[in-house]
DNA sequence: AAAAGCCCCTGGATGC
DNA sequence: TGCATCCAGGGGCTTT
């Protein structure tokens, strides 16, 4: 479920409450994706000293240098709880501090939470070091994303998927990012001309953007830490809408398949 | 190096 | 009501 503004809107929820906050233990649930990589328990009594996002991973800071990993996977969600009620059967890590408890809740399991120190050890660094650039970051410009994209003859709707030319663009946003910047899913991203590429740069800045300002898009059962839900669904322009009209033109929007995943577009608005 | 498929897992919606 | 099938905000691994 989550993309990066659904991260971004739960890192966000949850940094003021646990930043400075000291572990008292934690709980484990049933298996997640990835190994944990060590005990967690390691982290008892130290405090937690920022939470960073990359890409759709949040990143816990402790002392000395310890680092989680957390990653909500499809049906991932993290919640604040000053009052914890006993943890469901998808309820797979508690990270237990003085103040509340920052609980995981994943149904299907493909989240992760895995611990590290020093940011370079095995799984963490492997992680991290296929991720392309930060979209909202400044590194993100329209030389190194033309250039990035013309050595990539497949979909750029799958490109984007890819996430190591930019991060953070999931199946919602793919979509609507190309449908604001009027170029069509199937097309080679080695075809798209330097023009339209910083067109679709723009497009993929401002939909992020504005999701995390509406507090993400909550399709089925997202939610921030606080256990509210995002309304960005409300504004979709393509995602979702197959056989409805088009909101720019009033075309239908027509629903195709790349690699496994649904993709949605105006056959008008987004003729090449 | 890049691309295409497969797979991990659970639950909800749909169809017969 | 019961059961089978398909689909879902991700992404690493293996094979071409």
């Amino acid at each position: 479920m989550p993309e990066l503004p659904e991260v971004e809107v739960t890192r966000r929820s949850i940094v003021d409450r646990i930043v400075g906050g000291e572990v008292v233990g934690v709980r484990l649930g049933k298996p997640l994706r990835w190994p944990l990589g060590g005990d967690p328990n390691v982290l008892t009594g130290m405090t937690v000293e920022a939470v960073r996002r990359r890409g759709k991973y949040l990143l816990l800071d402790f002392s000395d240098g310890w680092l989680l990993l957390l990653h909500l996977g499809m049906s991932g969600s993290l919640r604040f709880l000053e009052s914890p009620p006993h943890p469901g059967a998808h309820d797979h890590f508690d990270l237990v501090l003085t103040r509340g408890v920052l609980r995981l809740h994943d149904p299907r399991r493909f989240g992760s939470v895995v611990l590290t120190r020093g940011g370079e050890s095995g799984t963490t660094s492997t992680l991290l070091a296929r991720l392309g650039v930060e979209p909202l970051g400044v590194d993100f410009t329209t030389d190194r994303f033309h250039h990035a994209l013309k050595s990539r003859r497949a979909s750029i709707k799958q490109v984007l998927l890819a996430g190591d030319v930019v991060v953070g663009v999931g199946n919602i946003y793919a979509s609507e990012a190309l449908f604001l910047a009027g170029i069509r899913p199937t097309t080679s991203a080695s075809r798209i001309s330097r023009r339209r590429v910083d067109r679709l740069r723009l497009a993929i800045q401002d939909v992020l953007t504005r999701a995390i300002a509406s507090g993400g898009s909550t399709l089925r059962d997202f939610s921030d830490s606080d256990g509210s839900a995002g309304h960005f669904q409300t504004g979709l322009m393509v995602y979702g809408r197959a056989g409805q009209p088009c909101r720019q033109c009033g075309g239908t929007v027509v629903a195709t398949r790349q690699g496994q995943r649904s993709t949605f577009y105006c056959r008008e608005c987004q003729k090449a």
